[in-house]
DNA sequence: CCTTGACCTTCCAGTTACTGGAAGGTTTAG
DNA sequence: CTAAACCTTCCAGTAACTGGAAGGTCAAGG
């Protein structure tokens, strides 16, 4: 199978597949004669698993963290189950960041007249000292 | 007042002043005989800005946008009310991204036993095909 | 007068996670 | 035989800083 099948079997672009040898994140392809990398199964389910790592919000660096336990026979699964909740704590506090910053910026809206005129209570509020 | 004054006043560190004033998102101030640059309040009235744009979750080019409604006399309230708004429904659709990220995260740590075997369903789960 | 520390200046490099594109080799279909 | 569709590597750019180097300036203390 060459990279654009792999690509295609595992959800992320060829360049991406790339990138990701290049950090030492995937082991890399061997190549054929051409200089062409091949991938087999085993490749598929690494780079499925990062895909899918990255669709829930997961960085590169913590990707590599999970992708060490997925190669390691000795693992626990308490620990790949603590990086995802781990994860989802931040998550959570993320969202809540979020929410925050958004209802700043509802209260802001819900002051200004959001008329003709120049005057405007969101730069007035903005801008002022403290 | 000098650039470690205004960063105080402001919120906002000196390199990151120096940093908008490149890329023409602040006016440029102008300099002492020696170099330094001086600040006043009309500065600080676009720093705090700045500064509160980027704690409620605009980028800079949207920050761009709302300053330049702030420098026009003749901006009408209503233009800056919709940057705000627009923002507003942007930072709605990206906390529901992340809530269901976070969901798909809580059902993988529910299904993984968590305990000192190797056995894992959430590397199961990531690594399947489709 | 000299030094020390705290300012200030510019510029370069690194971060994150790609993505686009150039330049060039290979394979496949017609 | 040629054109399309692969593949390769490498370079540059994105967003928004941040750290650090190299060097100029200024105020206080001995």
């Amino acid at each position: 199978m060459n990279i654009s099948q792999a690509a295609k079997s595992s959800g992320l672009p060829a360049k991406t597949i790339r990138y990701y040898e290049s950090l030492g994140l995937t082991r890399a392809a061997p190549r054929d004669g051409n200089g062409y990398r091949r991938y087999d199964q085993s490749h598929l389910g690494e780079l499925r698993l990062l895909h899918r790592l990255r669709e829930v919000g997961f960085s590169l660096e913590e990707c590599r963290q999970v992708v060490v336990l997925y190669r390691d026979q000795h693992r626990r699964s308490h620990q790949v189950r603590g990086l995802v909740l781990e994860k989802c704590e931040a998550m959570e506090r993320r969202i809540g960041q979020l929410r925050s910053m958004q209802q700043v910026l509802q209260g802001l809206a819900q002051r200004c007249s959001g008329d003709e005129g120049p005057e405007c209570a969101i730069l007035d509020e903005l801008e002022r000292a403290d």
